[in-house]
This record gives C-alpha cells, structure tokens and sequence, in this order.
DNA sequence: AGCGGATATTTGAAGCTTAAAATAATTCGC
DNA sequence: GCGAATTATTTTAAGCTTCAAATATCCGCT
C-alpha cells in the first residue's frame, strides 16, 4: 500500500478556509487514487507474485522490442537512475531482462524483455486490463 | 516522488478499448495526483527537513493533545504497525516526540508530540495550508 | 486461578525510492 | 587531438513500507 498523505491535507480543512470544497475534492481524488493503486499492487503481488515497479518496467519494454537504454527507462518512468539500476538487477536476476552494452555508445546497455519475461508480462497485462474495467 | 504507475495504465489504453476515455481520465487524475505530492513532498524537505511521513504523523498528534496509541496511528493513517514503530522511533530520536506506557494497558504506549515538536508542526502547517492554495 | 483467544508492539527480511558522490565514456570546441 | 562539459550508470546512505513471525499483555470464561 502506497503512502497516504490524507490526513496532512485533511487538516487544511480544519482551517476556516475559503477553498475547502475544493481541498476536499482533492482530498477524495488521492484517497480514490491511492486506494485504487493499492488494489492492483495487491492483485500484481497475490496473483503474480509480482511488485508494480517492475510491472511497470515490463511495461516500458514490452513496447520497445528493440530494447532501451536505463536512462531512457528513468526517464519514461519518472524515477531514478539509481532505481532503475536496482529494478533491471533483479529483473536480470529472475530471468525476466537481458542487457547488453549499447553498439554505439559503451556507457550506456541496452536492457530488453527476455521470451520469458515478454509471456509473463503478457499474461499480467491481460489480467490487468479486465480489473482496470 | 511516489511511484508513478501510469505507464502500466497507460498500456491499456492502447488495447481497442471501450473504456478509453475513463482510462484517460484515470490516467490523468493519478499523475495529477502524484505530481503534487511530490512537491509538497519536496517543499517540506527542502523547507523544513522533514519528510511527509513525518509530517503526517505529527499532524495526527496533533489533534489528540492526549496522545494516541500506535494503533490508533496505525489506523488512522492507513499503514501498517511496523511502519509506525520505525517513524515513531526517529521522532522521539529527534526530540519531536515522547512516549509513554499506558495506565491502563501495558502493551499499549501513548505517544504526543513535544513542545519542540509541536511548535515544528505548527509552522509547518501554517506553510502548508498557504501551498496548497 | 488459569486457559485460550484477541490485541499492542517489535523485529527481521525484502524491496522501493531518493539524493549525492563517484566512475566511465562520449562529444564539442578549439 | 586535447581538455572541458556532458551524459550514462553505479554506489552509498538513509528512510519508507510491507508482511510475517515473535513477544507481551489483556480479557473473558470456566
């Protein structure tokens, strides 16, 4: 379950404030939001044993069958370098990615989907896209 | 910055759907949501030093000027009791909090915010109510 | 009194996340 | 072709979060 800031923001309401309507639609949206969010990681991990992170990387790959590089990973998923780095090393590990150093530019490697992580990711999707609905 | 699951909602969208536009709407609501957490996460740290979890937490306490047991933090603000052991830990460490037995229940303890951390809280929502107008 | 089930809290293992510092390789300008 | 700035990645330290197992205490029932 994620993190849920509420009750922070709840407390503005206390405030004889002009804005509390809206503080309070706010309020309900991230309640909404989190909630719904903590229901799918919940389906990912009990279902497929699987974290959203790395769903979501999966993702990311899953339409570049030509691979990217981590950077560009970071930067579609909105994280870190250094969380993309953690996230590819355990991919790696569980046979899910392969990563090899890009052809023209040796800082950077490009990580792809391994056969068996395109099935599973496929699998996970279509699950996904029926509890989306 | 929370994790941002929008991508993997996102490959959805590219199925046919019939549900496209809730999805887009969806979509948005999370990434709108996420983005200003984010940075009323980065204002508290980089403004006060404190993270939202923390701040979250001394917010409970202080609408109870009796204190709360963990539990009841646990509760409220929807994480797990292991959570809050660590988060209470490193406020009382920071002299923001103190614990102590309760009267009647020796497993429980009662938590309330210092004076330190009282004053602390205060400014800090005093700022936080005028960012999120 | 004493047993058994419930409740409060802690601990431990694992993973996610970030920011900042360190490495390594590329590219640009001269 | 050399040096500086940029870019790609990793590492490190710290904190957050969860789940599950372990402790300690309480409460109700006999």
């Amino acid at each position: 379950m994620n993190s849920i800031p509420l009750d922070a923001e709840a407390k503005a309401l206390e405030a004889p404030g002009e804005h509390a309507a809206e503080l309070r639609l706010w309020l309900r949206m991230l309640t909404c939001a989190n909630l719904i969010e903590g229901t799918i990681r919940a389906r990912l991990r009990d279902t497929f044993g699987v974290t959203l992170p790395r769903f979501d990387l999966m993702a990311q790959l899953d339409r570049a069958p030509d691979g990217m590089t981590l950077s560009d990973v970071s930067r579609r998923m909105m994280v870190s370098n250094g969380n993309v780095t953690g996230l590819v090393e355990r991919l790696v590990e569980s046979g899910h990615l392969e990563r090899r150093i890009h052809d023209q530019d040796r800082r950077a490697q490009v990580i792809r989907l391994t056969d068996l992580g395109r099935a599973e990711f496929r699998a996970m999707a279509a699950a996904h896209e029926s509890w989306i609905a």
